[in-house]
DNA sequence: GGCGATAGCTCTTGATCAAATAGTATCAGT
DNA sequence: ACTGATACTATTTGATCAAGAGCTATCGCC
């Protein structure tokens, strides 16, 4: 559950020792989102929030409007924030959006790739099948994300990596109490070798058409979901 | 100066009427930085900005920590808020991923692609070309963005367009102060034509080439300005 | 004369408070 | 019994305040 990844703006700072009240508060908000601990549409009352986590009122309102910048969170007028809630087009966009940053790094990469960047992925990929083979859901997603990470820090653009896994946490915070069918997740270990086999071959167009249609089967699989979803 | 597209979270709302004391002092503020009416590393202070701007310190806690997650502004702890600085990297990869982004559009949109999008483009650029030769900087910079936001609405993914439109913002909030060379400007006009002749044909490869020479270019010129400015 | 410590000022930060607004429940009238 | 208005409660919103941290400038010391 260690995020290898911090995508925060201060990230700057040595560790993640926060030490605001408010940035305590908006990590832990943050984290209590993106685990979904709170579901898309709940209330986050600054109240309730306060007494909870031990803090006063007045950090958690600027936590709760650094997290509506960060696009998490949302505040009406006199009504108060929410857990930004997530409809069938804002899904599919974020996850089309994901497959083009991915294509991105790994055009970008593959000009950088070293035996030992392979290997690491390979390890990785490894890391996801025994995760599956052992029924470890939670560990699975997690190896999956930190596969796919690993590889956008590949293609050497900062920016693209923040964004994509922005995304990747958004769109996970929806499905977390969801599971993938176990076909697919067999399907996903092998997409990986392939997409490594691919990128060791230099490749490019075999990669693309990898992550093309994994983007089509995974799309698939949200609408789905998010059609018999109200949101 | 009138923004087609807003990249507001709350723009479901009827107009940009913001009700709220946050939101107007927010929209100000951002106005100011994307303007370059405030140059990155200055100091943004809520007393000062309070009594400019009419309104009570409270209001400007709350706009600028939302400005913070938007990552315009950072804050330290007990430094107080500032105007994002821009370093070479983040700008380079700013404007490297939006060209994937615009690349991307381009895809997705030619599928889409009608008469009246085609006339609609023609125009933009038709009205940057006569800007750049009416010698008006800034309206020719708010026509390009016009007419790049409106290939990235073609395009159809909302993510995206939001994501462009914050990396094209920042990009230009930094280089407002700083001019395009008269023969760059030119060309850029033609390679908005040549562009459009390429999706009229549906030739993707002509179109990416553009785009990529369009971006070996504009990075050219960054990496130029960066690495005299110790930002 | 130069360097370091201390005092003072500015600004942030967290807390409390009053007013306004939205949502809820109660009550009266038909 | 059902609909409508009204009062109440809960929560946000904007303001003020005390305490703490950081910066600056003055002063003393080497």
């Amino acid at each position: 559950m260690i995020n290898i990844l911090r995508m925060e703006d201060e990230a700057t700072l040595p560790a993640d020792s926060a030490v605001n009240s408010v940035d305590q508060v908006t990590n832990l908000i943050r984290e209590d989102i993106l685990a979904g601990r709170v579901t898309p549409g709940e209330r986050l009352k600054t109240s309730e929030l306060a007494k909870r986590l031990g803090f006063s009122t007045m950090p958690l309102r600027e936590a709760l409007r650094k997290l509506e910048g960060e696009g998490l969170v949302s505040i009406e007028p006199n009504r108060g924030a929410t857990v930004r809630k997530l409809d069938s087009s804002y899904v599919t966009d974020l996850f089309e959006l994901n497959t083009e940053l991915r294509i991105f790094a790994v055009r970008s990469g593959m000009r950088k790739l070293t035996l030992e960047r392979i290997r690491e992925l390979e390890a990785l990929a490894e890391d996801y099948r025994s995760q599956i083979d052992a029924g470890r859901d939670t560990e699975a997603i997690e190896s999956n994300r930190r596969f796919n990470a690993r590889i956008m820090e590949f293609g050497g653009n900062q920016e693209a990596l923040r964004v994509f896994l922005r995304g990747w946490d958004t769109i996970f915070a929806f499905r977390r109490n969801y599971r993938y069918g176990a076909g697919r997740r067999k399907i996903m270990a092998e997409e990986m070798t392939l997409l490594i086999d691919a990128m060791r071959r230099h490749d490019m167009a075999a990669a693309e058409s990898i992550l093309r249609m994994q983007n089509a089967a995974v799309m698939d699989d949200l609408i789905a979901r998010l059609s018999h979803e109200s949101t």
